[in-house]
DNA sequence: ACAGGACATACTGGATGCAATCAGTCCAGT
DNA sequence: ACTGGACTGATTGCATCCAGTATGTCCTGT
């Protein structure tokens, strides 16, 4: 009976420091290329250095930390080729996710879509409207049976988190962020059950997304292309 | 000058550690479902137990491995509905990644890319036909240009490996393996610039895997759902 | 004044040791 | 005989401590 795998749960210390590490980085807290000190961490955290490396360890692997060896760590931050990079892949990844999430879809979950979208049109603050996209966007990936790509999407979210705060920012100060997107018109597609247009409404506004990102080249860090 | 992040060099220990560790897995020295103890990873490695653990977060982040808190690791183990998901993402996500590399592609690689076509199909030991197939693949995927699409197909790639290797013994036995896949097809297509086709090439060939391991479920362990 | 090198400081990497938790075993009670 | 509970061994989680390395500073020599 020794070799089977029971279920997950995680240690305390170390998953606690990694989700709030997660977090203060995906909230814009720390910005990329900050300097990381483990024993700061290690004091906010209430805890010593050793839970402190395993949670650099798996953020780093996640790709939202970089460690060099005997030198320190950082927020990770992606040159605007990589970035795009990124959004090429979600543009792949993420209109199949949309369809295997829409066949199991509630009404409960397009309602509370509905509300998001409402929301979303009414923000004025970049911060709220960063967590309601986000929200709303996995409301639509929730779907049974896929982990595996949700946890993937997940990752490339969370990597180009703050060039997606740094781009909403630029548009919201041009006043144009109403006429980008209209988060009503994925979900009307949706609920009239025409996938094949939210797929399309799906890829064509990761793709805006990226080619105006691209026209930014300033959100990106000057010349230092940092690859492994 | 504090705040630029110098090249990336790695850790020994916990580096060499991960590495070993990964190596060991995908060579199916390990196989998936098989408990890990820090300890004899810490004395086999020669260090202490602090980068063994750090290499653990690492490898489960890449998927390799499972970690329960206060209880252990084991080797990574999907069930078959996992498995395909991954195949199905490796089908959408192969063929862009073949095209960006084919770009750049060399004769020198074209070259290379038919001695290993070459070798896989005279290969009758079925780990070096793995090993084979590996490098075959990841030679079509060398392209300048793109990190974060590769590493994520090596990680796709390796989470599945214990399983390819489970389908190619089962293939071969059955004396199949000449009629699934010519390698030297989509090296043609490479050859002759039809991206076009090489790319369709690359997703029947992952598709039809995927399709062959849903007929065997006898590979997957047999019912635990081991979601996180 | 400037370049090169030695020193000092700060931080990371790793080893040891201890407390906490889990799994398997044994025993008592029914 | 079987179920339930306490106990023990093994293993993990974490804190403290020490060694090694990198960076920044100061000093010396030209």
């Amino acid at each position: 009976m020794a070799e089977l795998t029971p279920a997950t749960r995680d240690g305390s210390a170390s998953a606690r420091i990694a989700e709030g590490l997660r977090r203060a980085i995906l909230s814009g807290e720390h910005r990329p290329g900050e300097r990381i000190v483990q024993e700061e961490l290690a004091e906010r955290y209430g805890g010593s250095r050793i839970p402190v490396r395993e949670a650099l360890r798996q953020l780093e692997s996640e790709g939202l930390v970089r460690l060099v060896a005997n030198t320190g760590a950082w927020v990770q931050s992606l040159t605007m080729a990589q970035c795009s990079e990124v959004y090429q892949t979600r543009e792949r990844l993420e209109p199949p996710l949309l369809r295997h999430s829409a066949e199991h879809l509630t009404d409960d979950v397009v309602h509370s879509l509905n509300e998001l979208a409402q929301k979303m049109e009414n923000s004025e603050d970049i911060e709220e409207f960063l967590e309601l996209d986000r929200e709303f966007h996995f409301a639509t990936y929730r779907a049974e049976g896929t982990y595996v790509l949700r946890d993937l999407v997940t990752r490339l979210w969370n990597t180009t988190q703050p060039y997606r705060r740094a781009y909403t920012s630029l548009v919201d100060s041009e006043h144009m962020r109403i006429f980008h997107d209209d988060p009503h018109m994925p979900v009307s597609a949706l609920r009239d059950g025409d996938l094949k247009l939210a797929e399309q409404i799906v890829a064509i506004h990761i793709r805006r997304t990226r080619v105006n990102l691209e026209r930014h080249p300033e959100i990106f860090p000057p010349t230092d292309p940092n690859h492994e």
